[in-house]
DNA sequence: TTGCTAAGTCTTGTTACGCAACTCTGAAGG
DNA sequence: CCTTCAGAGTTGCGTAACAAGACTTAGCAA
């Protein structure tokens, strides 16, 4: 009946509603790649190898998503682009995380495949995740969840719920 | 032949390990739900609504990749629990960043559904990615990358693979 | 005996995805 | 003029992932 995922669009969750538009494995390759510079449907596909049906399908929804723009930058023959956004480029902070993570986890002996250089102070660094008030590392054991202006009211007195957000 | 997505683990890119392991949209969510303080089977079955089976093999997943241990905390009847390994505690700053960017992208108007609270400094803040070594904001505009220490030998004088290293 | 909870398994059906082949358009070569 | 080539897809086929919901197992409780 409805074997597709379910939509994550509508939850009360920053987290949940940024998955259900990048939470498949190729969004975030795809941006990764254009990070790196390419931005034409050959060259996306040649690089990470993914099938060129599923190619079409994650541009069209990236397009759709507002975080890639698609341009014709050539009328004979017709030939597009496809260039990062606004949106798309504030992206980057959480590939910088995520790799920051896969640096320190799945990386053997040999140590990080890929290092980043912040050219604003000229170094090798990594990304770190702090909090925007004190600039102190954000991590799960100092940093608690509160229901924001933007919880659904109906929900706000909801038992199950109010216990999930006085205290882990 | 081979209809499952193929295998990221082995690419010298730790974007690319990273989602392999939590490349789909219900791990992230198991990762939240467990920051939450969820760590029972019935309790992400019904917090998320996700597929009994799909949790299964989700829960599976990320014990075997080592961010979920599973623990007898009862044993007549057999109870179990499933708890954050330090690796996967180390998970949370990639959902802090993702949660800062569904809220500034993807909130209405009504603001943000969910906040973050740095007990340390006790304030109401958001994440920011910043750069290990000056502590300044990483962003596409200002990070460059390169080949690090643990990237294959065998690529290194590859000449499409130099030139995605020499400025985009 | 019936019922309840936790933690799964099993069955069935649909869909997402990989793979390869094909299309379409316009240029370039001989 | 005929053939070939490149970019940007679309189409058809087969398999595996996933959702939904029923069933199972184990122990306790009324």
């Amino acid at each position: 009946m409805s074997p597709a995922r379910p939509s994550f669009a509508n939850w009360p969750c920053s987290i949940a509603r940024t998955v259900d538009v990048l939470g498949d494995a190729w969004s975030s390759l795809l941006l990764r790649e254009a990070f790196y510079g390419s931005s034409r449907f050959e060259e996306f596909q040649r690089e990470l190898g993914i099938a060129r049906n599923t190619l079409t399908d994650r541009l069209r929804r990236l397009v759709d998503e507002g975080l890639m723009e698609k341009r014709r930058y050539e009328s004979e023959p017709p030939r597009y682009e496809y260039v990062l956004t606004e949106k798309g480029r504030d992206f980057f902070p959480v590939l910088a995380a995520l790799s920051r993570w896969g640096d320190r986890w799945l990386a053997g002996e040999e140590g990080a495949p890929v290092t980043l250089h912040h050219d604003t102070c000229d170094h090798d660094a990594h990304a770190e995740v702090v909090c925007s008030a004190c600039g102190e590392p954000m991590r799960s054991e100092n940093t608690s969840v509160r229901m924001g202006p933007g919880y659904p009211e109906h929900l706000r007195t909801r038992p199950d719920i109010v216990r999930r957000f006085t205290q882990t």
